[in-house]
DNA sequence: GCGTTACCCTAATAACATTAGAAAAATATC
DNA sequence: GATATTTTTCTAATGTTATTAGGGTAACGC
């Protein structure tokens, strides 16, 4: 009992050191040695915990994501109308998305570019996250707000593009300003292309 | 003379093979190796043309990116409306990447996570690239096609989030389906959160 | 006490990027 | 045309890093 929490721990504490290191000097030259010098081991003991280097950047993100998907469906249940999940969706997301930059950064930055990245966990429940977004345009079509001809999956792609390149730019930009500058702006802006009564 | 022809052609060669090799297996696992060899030379004569692996990797895109600038201007030349420029850059940035799909790649998925891209000069070339896009929104505001109180940056958030999302995906699945599949809706979609007479 | 297991270590090994120093090829100079 | 000089390339180190081998130690069950 003893041995399964002190595993625990000492597999939580590569995990953050490696999430640090990475976020802060980029994959390519995080070394294994800094990785388990930070953590308080010896190389070859991170071997225990992880098949190595590439598989410790693969797994890092896994928790964060599925708390994600778990924590979706908690906010926006209750909101009524397509634009206000919408909206709601954008806003929580970019929140999580500041709380956990070192995160953000790992899935943005190094892991999406991964050859191995689409047999991961972490991209299937990306996906799960963006098909939510479906089902909210739907929605919207369906009750009228808006247009009667959207085609749900134009809309999230631009949804998404958008989203995606708002977080990709403060990443790249050292978060050196805030996520949610002109954010309401630019998402009235981009609703309109859904709304009804706009011509297509 | 014949010293530059041989000098330029091995340089060549190198960036050539590289290319191929990153777009292939990914940056990290081509080996310099890898690409010496395949460009018909020692992995010492590799360092007297490009400073070692990351240079290479920085200096790979440059000519394709300078040549999309000039390129552009072309393209864009006695285009009449906003509209029809912007559908205009859309059509022909998609036809240049599907063009290049090996530039492209190393460019979208190596580059740009790379921690020194911001000191490159493809990143200062791809902000020339996109700063036309102001001009073309602040050309809609002023003719009255779009909206009066259009803000061409976060216009442009839009239509590049959308535009990158579009080719990242493309790249990321292989290339496997046609970039312009679903092109045109997507667009008429997109755009009508620019036009004139779509409530803010 | 003794075996078992989980955890961790030191010391290889192997792959790789990069550099040193010299050979060989090309070019210039006389 | 022979020799000096410069350019281009090579073979053979060197140093860094990921990964593995093999063993030690401590907790725990019996």
């Amino acid at each position: 009992m003893t041995n399964k929490v002190i595993k625990g721990n000492t597999r939580d504490r590569i995990i953050e050191s490696a999430k640090k290191l990475f976020a802060e000097q980029g994959y390519q030259k995080t070394t294994v040695i800094d990785i388990s010098k930070q953590a308080g081991l010896s190389e070859a003991a991170l071997y225990e915990y992880f098949q190595g280097k590439e598989d410790l950047l693969l797994t890092i993100p896994d928790l964060w994501v599925s708390e994600l998907i778990e924590d979706l469906k908690e906010q926006l249940f209750g909101i009524k109308g397509a634009f206000n999940k919408l909206r709601k969706y954008l806003w929580w997301y970019l929140r999580r998305i500041e709380e956990a930059p070192l995160d953000a950064k790992i899935v943005y930055l190094f892991l999406k570019t991964n050859a191995n990245f689409m047999e991961t966990e972490v991209y299937s429940n990306v996906k799960i996250l963006y098909s939510s977004l479906i089902d909210i345009f739907e929605e919207g079509r369906a009750s009228g707000e808006m247009k009667p001809d959207l085609n749900p999956y134009f809309a999230r792609t631009i949804f998404i593009g958008t989203m995606e390149h708002i977080v990709t730019r403060w990443l790249v930009k050292d978060m050196s300003y805030s996520l949610f500058d002109n954010l309401e702006d630019t998402f009235d802006l981009m609703v309109d292309a859904f709304k009804k009564g706009n011509s297509t």
